[in-house]
DNA sequence: CGAATCTTGTTCAACTTTCAACTAATTCGT
DNA sequence: ACGAATTAGTTGAAAGTTGAACAAGATTCG
């Protein structure tokens, strides 16, 4: 038997609704928890670097780490580090025990700017997302997404080995 | 009694790991997607703006409405097209019933890109999310995230009325 | 040890997105 | 009808992102 291409299993219209909802309904929450954080001068991106800066041991965090964490690439965390040093919100340091590596440093301003906004963006995500939903489908979202990071997660790993 | 600030509700463990779950398993996903068009030179973007097109009558739509079906900025779209101009998957043409505007017309190759790329991004959509999920999960997917656009949109019109 | 390899983080160039300004055509209100 | 306000769409500059190339320090292992 040929090697056969296999045919495209088409979306039926419930795979398609729900697909289609998910991708519409993440845009548009996206977009508004955006255009929500824009009195604070930040971007989800940046609220979320520094999120994560601010809840590290001594709010220090190398870059490798914090670019993981914010699942941002090497090259975008140096980038918005630029610009959030010369905003005054972090400092880069020397590390002494790999002097290849540098530590990222949140400043006394970084922490102010990031408690001033946090308030505003947990009001913004309860409103715009955790409001909209039940408790059950709170519970749903999450063991559904919990499941498909997990499942990602390791189809990365089998398609890049390393 | 004086006005005062309300108190930030912080996340509870369900909120947080709904909104966690959610908001990691996402970008997992839209990278993953992006990633298995790259063999077919689009973006989720530029895909979501040839597949909008290609189902139009006569594939072909204004300006605006594109933008607006692909949630898009106009500027964005205008920049988008020039490119896709560029490498002969559109064309623009002068409407004739309203002499500012224009129709993006899908062009043959265009049509080719497109019927070349929907199957694999449909199975990239499937192995990556569909086929994660239980039919239950779907369902319940749907109804979630269809209300939360209902609500997201009825949102913004309280807060930009026209 | 020391050569090959890997890791850290930055940089450059190309590309994409945003924002505000702009032209031109249409519609609205009187 | 006619001036004001809207709407369609583009543009150019600034800002953001990507990916490859790079320098320099760490690690591995024969």
């Amino acid at each position: 038997m040929p090697p056969k291409k296999s045919q495209p299993r088409w979306l039926n219209p419930r795979e398609m609704k729900a697909w289609r909802s998910y991708i519409i309904a993440s845009r548009r929450l996206l977009d508004a928890l955006d255009a929500d954080l824009d009195g604070h001068d930040l971007s989800m991106a940046d609220y979320e670097v520094m999120a994560q800066l601010s809840e590290a041991p001594g709010r220090r965090m190398r870059m490798s780490e914090l670019a993981d964490v914010a699942m941002l690439s090497k090259s975008r965390l140096s980038h918005r580090m630029k610009v959030m040093e010369k905003a005054g919100w972090i400092k880069r340091e020397e590390c002494s025990t790999d002097r290849r590596g540098y530590w990222a440093v949140m400043t006394e301003k970084g922490w102010r700017a990031i408690v001033a906004a946090a308030p505003d963006h947990v009001a913004s995500v309860r409103r715009r997302f955790l409001d909209q939903l039940t408790v059950r489908e709170q519970e749903g979202l999450a063991s559904t997404f919990t499941h498909l990071t997990e499942e990602l997660r390791s189809q990365f790993k089998e398609e890049d080995p390393k």
